[in-house]
DNA sequence: ATGGCCTCGGTTCGAGGA
């Protein structure tokens, strides 16, 4: 079983590269953040040509998430239960016995910002409902763009980025707590090259100069980290014209 | 060099992303 994430940027703008990609890279589940697309202009027909299922939480201009599935998708849920949140930011499925959690944290603009303190306070509730639905589920993925780099292997220049938002202590003390609760980073589960990332500014050529950062991950319980046999990211979409900042993660499943 | 680029909504610029 194949399992990705990625953070399109734009389901309107980027569809043919979704539905180019998946049929290039089948996998079983895609969950999808910022679609940026309301619910009633939802992309269904398409996808459900290429094959797939599909379940929607969508606002106006912001935000958005999504999970693809080949196969059938159950009790769905959307947003994080114990924090009511306009933004829609979570969709949650199980698909062939695995509780996949489809999460798109929030940026936190800056350091000290508003949006800092409500990217904390998000990723603080969320800790709280993956320790119940751990509980619940012994297979659970959560995939998805966390706005996070774990750690200075995950930064193109550690130095340049200290202490800013998407690397700062106390955003990576939060994605540490995840890990706590037995969560395994399933990209470090296995030997990798160095210098991979998963997003890379459109600003400076930074793809081409491989400035980027790692912060979208498939975060796998116990029970799926030991059927875990691979993890990759897929640098290939941010190549074509017109791609998201994004490119997505792929963990494989025996 | 504290910007650069992209998307959206809705107009020709500002907000937000990361």
């Amino acid at each position: 079983m194949k399992l990705a994430t990625w953070n399109v940027n734009s389901l309107k703008v980027r569809l043919p590269h979704v539905l180019q990609w998946l049929a290039e890279n089948p996998v079983d589940v895609l969950c999808l953040q910022e679609t940026k697309t309301v619910d009633g202009k939802f992309p269904v027909a398409e996808i459900e040509a290429a094959g797939y299922q599909v379940a929607y939480a969508g606002q106006k201009t912001y935000n958005g998430v999504a999970i693809l599935s080949r196969h059938p998708i159950h009790d769905v849920v959307r947003n994080n239960p114990l924090y009511p949140d306009e933004q829609q930011r979570i969709i949650a499925a199980t698909i062939e016995g695995v509780r996949v959690i489809c999460a798109y944290v929030p940026n936190g603009q800056t350091v000290g910002s508003d949006k800092y303190e409500y990217k904390l306070t998000w990723l603080d509730h969320l800790e709280r409902w993956l320790e119940a639905e751990l509980r619940i589920h012994e297979n659970l993925a959560i995939l998805g763009d966390y706005n996070i780099a774990p750690d200075d292997r995950d930064v193109h220049d550690p130095v340049a980025w200290e202490g800013s938002v998407l690397v700062s202590e106390p955003e990576r003390a939060a994605f540490r707590r995840l890990c706590g609760l037995k969560l395994a980073d399933a990209f470090r589960l296995f030997e990798q090259p160095e210098k991979i990332y998963s997003w890379w500014d459109y600003r400076q050529m930074a793809f081409r100069r491989n400035r980027g950062l790692r912060i979208d991950h498939i975060l796998l319980s116990p029970a799926l980290a030991a059927r875990c046999i691979a993890c990759v990211i897929d640098k290939a979409p941010r190549k074509l014209e017109q791609p998201s900042d994004h490119t997505p993660v792929i963990a494989t499943i025996a």
